[in-house]
DNA sequence: TGCCTAATAT
DNA sequence: AATATTAGGC
């Protein structure tokens, strides 16, 4: 409450200098981004890496994936210091004999192109489904939507069914990773475990987000969630999207659009409270869960991540467990 | 193999 | 602290 909406703030995309005062300066700011022109480096940075890999024919591509995965990581030349970018830097990299200290951060990359150049270079010329895996992801950030999510499938699956692979499955978001959810899974189960341990102690300080979303019956009790009887498959339905005129309905995209950037980063505001009466201004303005400088799409996402989103194709569960309005 | 989980890394 | 990545077992 009291804080400015999205639309209130100044985006990233807009120039805070005016272009005379900045070019008094000698400030040239970086062309605008389109996600086409992301696209296209994309693209550049695929059929770069391609290239070079059939130059280098002769070598053993199985070799090769052996000695640039690990080890070679120690002498990264840091000198620019994070700070933006993100798209390109990956195209130029890529010292002569491909070893070194971009090793790594090629590595899915090379492995990816390997295969595909072995197998005689086929299906692989879309780019965008090849970058869609290989493509370094941006961290993701659980916001409370996106944990609400979570725990909503965690209890409807119960304790027993919810592993990671069935947990994103359920929770129909696109571009989350089992990954993702594993990670985020182990640490709810600690959080749990410890707040079983602790039964009767008031919120903890930290476990904001946990907090911020309450735990399920189902995950309280021994057994598990609602269809862990006699079945040994829980009986997914429960909810159904309201077709509201935000469209709550439909994949939740886990890496929202960001035409938008909150410098302050609202998205962690405090809801230390229990009650689940989250403010709608702080909720609206945390619908990015992106954690750097740079968006992906401007307006409107514009990729859709199905290289690997089981939800949105037909032969997995794709009902969202419930909606997203807390 | 693919997946899961605990441990560890960033 | 929050996520990502790895390692080892099934």
């Amino acid at each position: 409450m009291g804080l400015p909406t999205p639309y209130d703030l100044t985006p990233l995309s807009q120039s805070l200098i005016p272009p005379e005062l900045a070019s008094a300066f000698n400030i040239f700011p970086e062309p605008h981004r389109t996600p086409l022109d992301v696209n296209r480096a994309s693209q550049n940075t695929l059929s770069n890496l391609r290239s070079q890999l059939n130059a280098l024919s002769s070598f053993n591509f199985k070799s090769l994936n052996e000695t640039t995965g690990q080890k070679h990581d120690t002498m990264v030349v840091e000198l620019e210091e994070e700070e933006e970018e993100e798209e390109e830097d990956r195209t130029e990299a890529m010292d002569g004999d491909g070893s070194g200290s971009e090793a790594r951060k090629l590595r899915r990359i090379d492995s990816e192109e390997a295969d595909s150049a072995l197998k005689t270079e086929n299906s692989m010329d879309d780019p965008s489904s090849a970058a869609a895996r290989t493509l370094k992801r941006p961290r993701l950030v659980w916001t409370p939507q996106l944990h609400k999510r979570f725990v909503d499938v965690v209890g409807h699956l119960g304790i027993k069914n919810a592993v990671p692979k069935t947990i994103m499955q359920w929770m129909n978001v696109e571009g989350l990773t089992r990954e993702n959810v594993a990670s985020h899974l182990q640490k709810y189960r600690l959080y749990l475990k410890r707040k079983q341990g602790l039964s009767g102690e008031g919120p903890s300080a930290s476990d904001q987000l946990f907090a911020s979303t309450p735990v399920p019956q189902s995950l309280h009790e021994s057994g598990g969630g609602c269809g862990s009887g006699i079945f040994g498959m829980p009986i997914p339905v429960p909810y159904h999207y309201p077709a509201t005129a935000a469209g709550g309905m439909m994949p939740l995209p886990a890496y929202g659009h960001v035409g938008i950037q909150m410098v302050n980063d609202y998205a962690h505001n405090n809801n230390n409270n229990n009650n689940h009466h989250h403010q709608q201004a702080s909720m609206n303005s945390n619908q990015n869960g992106y954690h750097g400088n740079v968006a992906y799409g401007h307006m409107f996402q514009q990729r859709n991540w199905n290289g690997n989103n089981y939800g949105s194709s037909s032969h997995h569960p794709q009902h969202a467990v419930s909606n997203d309005n807390m």
